[in-house]
DNA sequence: CTATGTTCATTGGTATCGCCAACGTTAGTC
DNA sequence: GACTAACGTTGGCGATACCAATGAACATAG
């Protein structure tokens, strides 16, 4: 008999009674987990319509902070310059930015966001939303708050000092 | 100087007022920050004992559902069979673990833990607890498990249909 | 005006991780 | 005895986060 249970789906998902308890306390593994579902999530999608994570936060930063260097933008949009390049030629291609050399700086990139670059933003940050309302969905109003709250202070917490196992507890 | 933020820490930190409000609406994207941070935290704490990841994974995984074969191990502890592999390796080689193969069926490796197994979990669980002290720190016992719950919830709601942009709303 | 050091965009590379395909071996099945 | 399937193993792919080095342009000091 050998119970085999059928493999074949895939190692991101619970599997609830078949999962070791230790493992299942470690927060950290729950939001990995969840992190790679959202991340998937939002992923697919945004590949559905012919694009990627960097296209959306690159194309926000422009929005909302204006023209930059490539520089400037790698920082607000949390992307690597190096790895902006290649976005920013995309983005380029699809028309949705221009980059334009700065005669006051030669060295410079002036990047900025075209017309059709803010309606870019705004179809992806539709298909954004609707990500988010799925990934929410079995959650309450109040509930989505504080998962975003509780969230949101781990976060900032981990942003300070790193962890040594010494110090603290 | 030109009022130039100091760039050289890493793109996981979240920036505050510099960062679009956009993305910090994605919980995506928070989730995916605080996986991120999660993970290194534990990733770092396994490493300064010479572990990692898949070592505590999967002697939790034997411990808790007794010897196993590779293939039942890989199920179980949510690891590739292909990246079991190198696990049992290195385990087999701090002696953590037995591999020895099935007379019953040749294919078959029967994967044990060993007396020094059972103690390299006790102390790999202890590096963990310590991370996941760490990583709640700012949050009450009761915030803690709500945080848990949710990411719960939302986890085993993703596991379910894949999301379609056109169903539901 | 040359020399030095810094910033810019860009290229290339590393490491890790989740994942898949194919192989040789061994078991069950007709 | 021929087929099919499961086992462990090897090797590789693709994405992501990250770093190092380059050449051009700029700034400053002597």
């Amino acid at each position: 008999m050998l119970g085999a249970m059928e493999e074949g789906d895939e190692l991101r998902f619970d599997r609830g009674a078949e999962t070791p308890e230790r493992i299942k306390a470690q927060l950290s593994r729950l939001v990995g987990l969840t992190a790679a579902q959202t991340a998937r999530a939002s992923s697919d999608a945004l590949r559905a319509v012919g694009a990627h994570k960097d296209h959306f936060v690159v194309l926000a930063a422009l929005a909302e902070f204006g023209p930059a260097s490539q520089s400037a933008l790698a920082g607000r949009a949390r992307v690597y310059k190096s790895d902006l390049v290649a976005v920013l030629n995309e983005l380029a291609d699809g028309g949705w930015i221009r980059r334009t050399p700065d005669p006051a700086d030669k060295r410079r990139n002036v990047i900025t966001i075209t017309d059709s670059g803010v309606r870019r933003l705004a179809e992806l940050d539709q298909v954004l939303a609707g990500v988010n309302a799925h990934i929410t969905a079995p959650l309450t109003r109040e509930e989505r708050d504080q998962l975003f709250a509780l969230l949101n202070r781990v976060n900032t917490h981990l942003a300070g000092p790193r962890f040594r196992p010494e110090s603290g507890a």
